[in-house]
DNA sequence: CTATACAGTTCAATCATTGAACTAAAGGGA
DNA sequence: TCCCTTTAGTTCAATGATTGAACTGTATAG
């Protein structure tokens, strides 16, 4: 009666929540991008139990989201860093992050902002059309089949509705 | 010893991730969002065991992400919608597949791709800058101190540093 | 020689998740 | 009438995951 595995499931989303998709690895991620990247920093920022913070990087080092590197040696000291993968995700973390501020802001305001170096100005992360450059909506999307469909777990159904309605 | 509730940390990624972070959530809301909506189904499509499902979905409702709706009297039927707040989360959990797809992708390739219908052409949902269109990566990324931040749980050591860097 | 900083490990208690079996309300067919 | 099917759940025992507290080990500072 393990956890059910994602990260064989037929679909991205799956694959990818079952590499962060737990409750602290996205506020880890986002952690380590604001420079909180040792380990005693990360337990007093986020109030995280010091053995789930032991398995949580354990594995997201093990999926390749965040390195582990020495700082110093006597004492060796380690710290965490970001991987390439680990700050592709960024964005979708700070997308994520805008949504929260949208739907569940605390009525103080919002705590962190974010600037745009390249244009310097203070902006909200959108989802947007690498085609057009839109920012798109839920109904704007029509989802289609795409050559690795398949009825099994975790698109059982979609994969078999997608090929026949496209 | 509960689990730890993100619902009162000075932190909208965490408030975000306290409705829709955990294992399931995301892959629900992608089923609703591709009309996968009646409880059965989405147990044939996900294989989440029923009573998770059941517990999922009322802690959805609950934060205002999906709506039960009859869709059938004799014998009363429900099936699930996405509100507002739902459907404004499809894009970051399309941003979130798409970055699945290009660190995890099943090796028969893509299971599901996207339309912008506004547009017309297939696209990768990318997360883009609000002011000038361009899309960011974490570098390019500067956080400042917002009118909320605070030494709380969650972002203890971040809001401390935020207000010294800026 | 003691205190402190850092990066963890170990442990018992509690909570969450799983899968199987069960309930309930109606409709349809023999 | 009786039984089977559909749909949407509930209940239960077993197993895993999470929590918080206490502990370990290495090295520097005074």
């Amino acid at each position: 009666m393990e956890r059910t595995s994602f990260a064989e499931m037929r679909c991205s989303l799956a694959r990818g929540l079952d590499m962060i998709g737990d409750w602290w690895s996205p506020l880890i991620i986002r952690d380590l991008f604001l420079n909180v990247t040792r380990f005693d920093e990360l337990i007093e920022d986020l109030g995280i139990s010091r053995n789930l913070l032991t398995r949580r990087l354990k594995s997201l080092v093990e999926c390749g989201v965040i390195d582990r590197e020495i700082y110093q040696r006597r004492p060796v000291r380690y710290e965490y860093r970001l991987t390439e993968s680990g700050r592709d995700l960024v964005p979708v973390i700070l997308a994520l992050t805008a949504w929260g501020d949208r739907w569940a802001r605390p009525k103080e305001g919002s705590p962190i902002l974010f600037v745009h170096k390249t244009c310097g100005h203070q902006f909200q992360p959108q989802v947007s059309c690498s085609a057009c450059g839109q920012a798109i909506s839920a109904d704007a999307v029509k989802p289609i089949a795409g050559p690795g469909g398949a009825a099994k777990p975790g698109t059982r159904l979609v994969a078999r509705r997608l090929q026949g309605a496209s």
